[in-house]
DNA sequence: TGTACATCAGTGAACGCGCGTTCACTGATGTAC
DNA sequence: TGTACATCAGTGAACGCGCGTTCACTGATGTAC
């Protein structure tokens, strides 16, 4: 083991990564994150300066995965409903940064990285909310808060162990947000 | 203050979702429990054994809630989409019941009242599904599971601080959840 | 090509703290006679 | 009505542990000349 890691800080937060998966956000520690990343337990300090520094880079990094993802996902398929699957694919593929993600207590919102990753990913569902194909509906915040609570629970819930997603969780997502907002398909046609 | 306190029990579990709705599930402590009640820290481990059974006795007070007022509602009024109004405004008027019931790493699942409470709750949403309008909507499972990821979602961004409800949470619950399969709604008329 | 030196990354000992759990105990209550 | 005794509720001291943070340090790297 060579003195000089090469790249800790991506060590550490791949480490930490792994133990909010098992263990949640609240339950990390500095010292376990360096033990399991075979570094002396200061070693963390010294790239985060405290606990909260190193949960708001998690945080920072699913905002900006998340962010990207809807980017790419609107490129492809503007319609609101195939931003709403991402989001739910997002957070099981990822659930270690969707659980830090919402556990606002726990990070410092004021870091511009997170503030501006945040931003950006709200930005786009928002704009794919205004993109919906029926102007009632777009203009509607209804069809925005709606369409939000039933991607966030669907995720939840998965990640909970509540649902199983069968077959798999894109399809899952894709059936269950197309039980929203039916009226406006139908009155479009 | 006499030796004996009367029901420190029920003013322990008091406390202690105080101490929850603070700073979440993960964070309570028994002796910090027992500070806040005025009584020595050994006296919890007196009631509920360990810092595991506290949490669930809390969650299976929380299920038993719950399952109370879902069981109201369906007398009152059998819509589906008045259990998932129902399901929303327990959330936010009992967060702390709520966050202990959705923590299931940190509670006994074995126990017998809270999987007996567990159970009497979810039976309700499913009836509840099942009794839908639309005959198709009621055998479809995907109708229950949108439903509950809808207000499962509803409530916990609620209760994160994404959304306000406005102009008060039954209204909103009760408007968010109208955007739910209105296909069946129309094709029913 | 070599050397001096500044900078950076990581170490390990030390601190004080709050925690869960145990244990022998004591104060209060109720019940049998 | 009184008394002895069993039972129960709550106490407080003690234990060992993992934690976050600080601090002076040392090993490695790169850059100026």
């Amino acid at each position: 083991m060579p003195y000089h890691h090469g790249d800790l800080r991506r060590a550490l937060l791949d480490t930490a990564l792994a133990a909010v998966a098992e263990h949640g956000p609240a339950a990390v520690s500095l010292r376990d994150v360096a033990r399991r990343a075979g570094v002396s337990h200061a070693a963390p300090t010294h790239h985060f300066g405290d606990k909260t520094g190193l949960l708001t880079a998690l945080a920072a990094e699913g905002w900006t995965l998340l962010a990207d993802a809807l980017t790419a996902t609107a490129r492809r398929d503007p319609r609101f409903s195939e931003l709403g699957v991402t989001y739910v694919v997002f957070a099981v593929a990822h659930p270690a940064h969707f659980a830090v993600m919402r556990a606002p207590g726990m990070t410092k919102g004021s870091d511009p990285e997170l503030a501006a990753a945040q931003e950006r990913a709200s930005a786009q569902l928002q704009a794919g909310a205004a993109r919906h194909s029926d102007p009632a509906a777009a203009a509607d915040p209804l069809t925005a808060t709606a369409g939000w609570a039933m991607v966030h629970g669907l995720a939840a819930l998965i990640l909970e162990g509540s649902i199983t997603p069968e077959p798999d969780v894109e399809t899952l997502a894709r059936a269950v947000t197309n039980q929203l907002g039916a009226t406006a398909e139908i009155t479009n046609r």
